[in-house]
DNA sequence: CGGGATCCGTCTTGATACTG
DNA sequence: CAGTATCAAGACGGATCCCG
């Protein structure tokens, strides 16, 4: 049986970090590609990264849409529902500048290296 | 190394649901007690709860405060910084409200409620 | 008895290798 | 490059024990 607790049932579906660091990607830092959230600083693994799309999908909170045949690849965006999450990782992110020392807003500088360190330079 | 994104940071410290379920605990139901925390409606297990508690109270979000002894017993409550996540957990109870059916605000009778159920008839 | 600690079996998570 | 298979490690639920 479910919680009649908003916060509790919001958890249930968001209540974990990779989960919501995807939506993050998604909404923060406008991305939309397989490879792109893979290239987060976080290091997601590509197992994990398949099912939470998967499941933020089920859960109405993404969409994705191909946009090549041959190979089908797809682009993977909010829904309204998915961007109504905003104010939420807002909040988070306002919570670990004020409480979190060592934590900044990512620059635009930021953004772009990050592609640069995870291309491993022996590969 | 650390990440430079503050809600990544953030996620690290409070990105589980239980450790979020027991703030919600303490900044909106007002618990305090370990007895109180077990009777939620979610049902943590103990091994659990002594962890997050531990974990808790080394961020410096909790602190506990021995308010008897032989034996000793304590009193949880939010340090100062603890309060700043009040935000994130009304985001999430405002988000599960508009977007999650079958949720409600808890009312008064559903806090005393709880107490009834937790309490199984046969023990 | 209340506040845990500990052990155990199970299920989930995650890193990595691998495939189309 | 996007996603799946594999397998080890960890999280969890539950029972039990422990200590004051």
């Amino acid at each position: 049986m479910r919680s009649p607790c908003p916060i509790s049932n919001t958890l249930d579906i968001i209540g974990d970090k990779w989960t919501l660091l995807v939506m993050r990607d998604i909404l923060m830092f406008e991305k939309s590609l397989y490879s792109e959230f893979l290239s987060s600083w976080e290091n997601i693994s590509t197992n994990i990264l398949a099912e939470r799309l998967k499941r933020l999908e089920v859960a109405g909170l993404i969409s994705k849409e191909s946009y090549q045949t041959n190979p089908v690849r797809y682009h993977y965006s909010a829904t309204p529902a998915g961007k109504t999450l905003k104010p939420i990782i807002r909040a988070m992110g306002k919570w670990g500048l004020e409480n979190l020392s060592g934590t900044r807003k990512p620059t635009k500088h930021d953004l772009e290296s990050l592609g640069a360190r995870n291309r491993r330079s022996s590969l």
